[in-house]
DNA sequence: AAAATTTTGATGCACGTGCCTCAAAATCGT
DNA sequence: ACGATTTTGAGGCACGTGCATCAAAATTTT
């Protein structure tokens, strides 16, 4: 399998498109329109371009290829405007990738939405042409209104991206994680980590509206039932943001069950929830587990008051929405394996 | 409302150098000497033009740079040709790198070497002229010789970077995990799996005289002695590769100690210990971890022989070699929080 | 065989930057 | 004020590809 220790051609150079048309017997011309698939070309003319293209090992230089077209790329954001520490994160990320994506010509913006209003995010989205935007990456909840206007939006051809969040029938295209393995991740760790024989497990999310939560609930629930039957889970808490509403309704639970022996925070702000728990006097070999990395929850991962960080790599989120984008809006296809985003487990020696 | 949002600038061409001359009231030539570092232009002029950089946000166009300066970078991996299946990740994805990589001009190549023959990798490196190779990734144990060559190569102006794995003096260079971290998080997840109140646990290593199992084990057994006491580690088992071996000395030990509750596997080769430990005859409920993410171990994962993983992306370590080889030879500096490998774990349900 | 059509060739400009040369201008030392 | 030196300007070619245009050649249709 050696093949090539010693390069074959010390310095050989690359072959470009005067090097096809030699080889191939054409003109430049020729192998310009085969390589851009323009019409009228002999198909036999095209199987000779596509022989020398083999026999040289021919790629496309992208730099000149991207300088000759003068293309860049505008690409927007849109998100929450809620500003939890996960989405300064994602923020933080956006412009550290603005300014290296930059000298390939891609420019990356934000644009800040009020996620509860799906006229507005439809109006906004109403608003964009090709002309302005290349594409467009969502983090919103599922709503037909969104649903129309990205349909609508990919018609007029400008493609869109969701991303991270709350949106189903995305499918494949969908950047962030399978939010059930996520939630069953969670569950496993948690049944492991638990070594008192039965007890229950505090479960708190901000809305159970979101799409996300229901997901990580599902798996959750699935593999504590059918793995670790002997912990049972308590209904959702919700804090709808607010820690007000947060300390009365976890403070009723965990007055109503005192067998608590697991705590599972599954949305991505899990400071307003843990600071209440920890002013809350419970037994203290309670284990838990919470979503995203933000300093809130890698401090409190440090010092032990969280066991384990169910995460997803805001950097690799966001350079991956926007390689995906370019991908799209070029008609390519991008290298799936870099583009997964990992469901990564996070504790205090790998932080 | 949100027509507000709209972008400032709509057509906004990107800035270019002769705009820089213009706001600048330089001539381009000028404008290039600045951008480029050349002597011979003095401090104020230097400022202006810097003062129109900051004005304008110019950002050097990078495809049309090193398409006029026709650079192109070879880098080649040397590698260990022993051929375990964690290798076999790893050069998949060098040739598969190869391929995205191409259109940016960057060539990739593997140089297989005997990783114990201190002479033959000396020798190879000797061979390699700045003319050749724009830079090397080496994945070999760390012996004087090779030190000496990877000095004697930088000298001559052809960069280096030690890859994955056994060497200690390069500091911030390396492109791979900390292996200390790595046993701890190994100890962390083996002790709260471990239910029994007491027990040993089997320590296997494809040889204890890589740098990488000396410190897993190190890391490992800290975090064992300082926050699991109830368990015990078993000195660490040699298979050097051999099954009969690992048979062995695996059975010895397991005859020896009759309370083993956890096995973990330190080398990157995981599929002879745990095919051994298969047919050894030991209770079911062992929490058992290893390295690596195999085609082996991910599906002892799924099918529940192993606990947990241990693993570096493939992808990444090799996407991130190149980007650093690039930058090196480029003498800029890399994102460092994109090319932080991580220390991932992973278990059944985030495979 | 002539006309209509399809296919190909030849050629040139453009993209933005790097790098070169040569002369003009500014500055310095005396 | 002089020559010597440093600094700047003007201009042009090159990189490899995309995208035109127009004419020439090959092929098909009539």
């Amino acid at each position: 399998m050696q093949k090539s220790l010693r390069p074959s051609t010390p310095n050989m150079a690359r072959p470009t498109t005067k090097d096809l048309a030699r080889v191939a017997g054409v003109s430049r011309a020729t192998v310009d329109r085969v390589l851009n698939g323009r019409e009228g070309v002999k198909s036999e003319t095209v199987e000779k371009v596509t022989a020398a293209i083999r026999e040289l090992g021919f790629v496309r230089n992208l730099s000149a290829a991207n300088l000759a077209k003068g293309k860049s790329y505008r690409f927007i954001f849109v998100l929450p405007r809620s500003g939890d520490q996960f989405l300064d994160e994602i923020l933080r990320h956006i412009h550290e990738a603005g300014e290296v994506f930059a000298s390939d010509m891609i420019w990356a913006e934000v644009q800040p939405i009020d996620e509860n209003d799906p006229h507005q995010i439809a109006g906004f989205l109403a608003t964009l042409s090709p002309g302005d935007v290349d594409g467009v990456a969502i983090m919103a909840p599922e709503t037909p209104q969104l649903r129309d206007a990205m349909t609508r939006l990919a018609e007029r051809g400008v493609c869109a991206l969701p991303f991270i969040s709350n949106q189903a029938l995305s499918g494949d295209n969908l950047v962030g994680i399978d939010n059930r393995a996520a939630g069953k991740t969670a569950a496993t760790l948690m049944g492991r980590f638990i070594h008192a024989p039965r007890g229950q497990i505090l479960v708190i999310a901000e809305s159970m509206q979101s799409r996300d939560s229901l997901e990580r609930r599902l798996g959750f629930d699935q593999v504590i039932n059918d793995s670790f039957s002997h912990l049972t889970t308590l209904p959702s808490l919700e804090t709808y943001g607010s820690t007000e509403r947060a300390e009365r309704v976890i403070n009723a639970a965990t007055q109503l069950n005192p067998d608590i022996v697991g705590v599972y925070v599954m949305s991505s702000e899990a400071r307003i929830p843990l600071e209440v728990l920890a002013r809350a006097d419970l037994p203290q070999q309670i284990v838990s587990i919470a979503h995203e990395r933000t300093p809130f929850t890698e401090n409190a991962l440090r010092n032990g008051s969280i066991d384990a960080l169910i995460t997803q790599d805001p950097g690799h989120l966001v350079r991956s929405a926007i390689r995906r984008l370019r991908a799209l809006s070029d008609n390519l296809t991008t290298s799936t394996s870099q583009e997964k985003i990992r469901i990564e487990v996070l504790i205090a020696t790998n932080i």
